[in-house]
DNA sequence: CTTCGACAATCAAAATCCGCATTCGGGCAC
DNA sequence: GTGCCCGAATGCGGATTTTGATTGTCGAAG
């Protein structure tokens, strides 16, 4: 899962950045509303955490353009205190979450799981697909009840697969969402984990579509 | 299907016909406005994604001179940010759609989709002959409710025949929308495709017209 | 009705492409 | 330092595409 973060302050960004690294995340970060805006309109993300508060461009008018251009990932607004009008204006532009600074990281992460799993329409923490089951509270996975170890690239892909359960997914599509920007598109990664996958879970659990992606199978779709 | 890009930029024309490729268009590039233009006049394409600000000859010129030759393919207009005269004046001269750079990938892709299906007259994703049914969105195909497994060539076939629903499509035509500029033209490929196709889901399901090319039957039409 | 020629269909082999397993070196964490 | 994980490189194997040759079919003309 790839996430951006558009927060000026100078010690609070990278800390971010860094923590939600930890946690398996992909993340870009972008300390102004001008770079944030464009980084959010050109590249593939799943969750945005934007900062009110920046300068030369307002975060609302970066929450309000991204929803112009038809923007829809979630976004998760940080506002400083209790800041209720800008809460209010926040929601009303497009925010699907808001948390007020300061705030407890766990928090933070605990909000940007249930709005990524919400924006799959994914109802549980528990993401299903056979007889495999990854938990994205604990970050468990299990094969018809038995715990795998997966390490966190292998957890990553996985997740996203199964965030997108039934659709072909590009080795492209892959790559930008598990990745952050810079990263050699032309290498055989992606295969090398989707192979090592198969070795755990089985082979039958992703699909190859030829010449197209990966798809993981919908049992009841 | 096959398109045409006309974008100067040259990072993002290559990387925007890698995506389609992979995305299992036929992708032909120009990198300026003569050379697009020829091409769009000379060529036969399903649909062309066209750069407003180009050098040598403007984007609205080329979509207006292909417009005046009566080259009616699909336009997808590309304008820089949301300037709105851009816009107007695009769909002036006879744009089918338009996008604000900077975009998703994504997005495109769906959009192109959309265009191609409404130039071909449907309105759903779903291309429908007999018990034969294709869904361009998923790329599955199904023969009375079971799932059949093409190759990526055999749904290219397939898909354009389905466009195409009704029509007496020539050999020439179907190598022109399925490969890209540089193809060898004599050989009997197609054929071997329609076989296979017709293994697959049925022989009568593809007529022969002889000395002029292949036709799919429209039950209601 | 028969024959001939042109076109289409089929088959098998060759060439190509694509994905997979494996290996290996570097880096990071413990 | 040691072990594990990541990502790059390589070669293999199978699937797919293409080619070329052969067989089959249709339609017109005699």
């Amino acid at each position: 899962m790839r996430i951006l973060i558009v927060e000026d302050e100078p010690t609070l960004g990278p800390q971010l950045k860094a923590t939600l690294e930890g946690a398996g995340y992909a993340v870009d970060l972008a300390t102004d509303g001008e770079d944030g805006h464009f980084l959010g309109a050109t590249e593939n993300y799943d969750a945005a955490i934007l900062d009110l508060g920046l300068p030369e461009i307002d975060g609302l008018t970066v929450l309000d353009r991204w929803r112009r251009e038809k923007r829809n990932f979630p976004v998760l607004v940080l506002t400083a205190r209790d800041s209720w009008s800008d809460k209010v204006a926040g929601l009303d532009a497009g925010a699907d979450d808001y948390l007020a600074k300061p705030f407890q990281t766990e928090e933070l992460i605990a909000r940007l799981r249930a709005l990524i799993r919400r924006a799959a329409g994914n109802a549980s923490s528990e993401l299903i697909a056979g007889d495999v089951r990854l938990d994205t509270r604990s970050g468990r996975v299990t094969l018809a009840g038995e715990p795998v170890k997966l390490t966190a690239q292998e957890y990553k892909l996985l997740s996203y697969l199964l965030h997108h359960k039934g659709k072909v997914v590009s080795r492209t599509e892959l790559i930008e969402h598990i990745y952050d920007q810079d990263f050699d598109r032309d290498s055989n990664t992606i295969e090398v984990f989707v192979t090592r996958i198969r070795k755990k879970l089985g082979a039958d659990i992703i699909t190859t579509i030829r010449g197209l992606g990966y798809q993981l199978d919908d049992p009841q779709g």
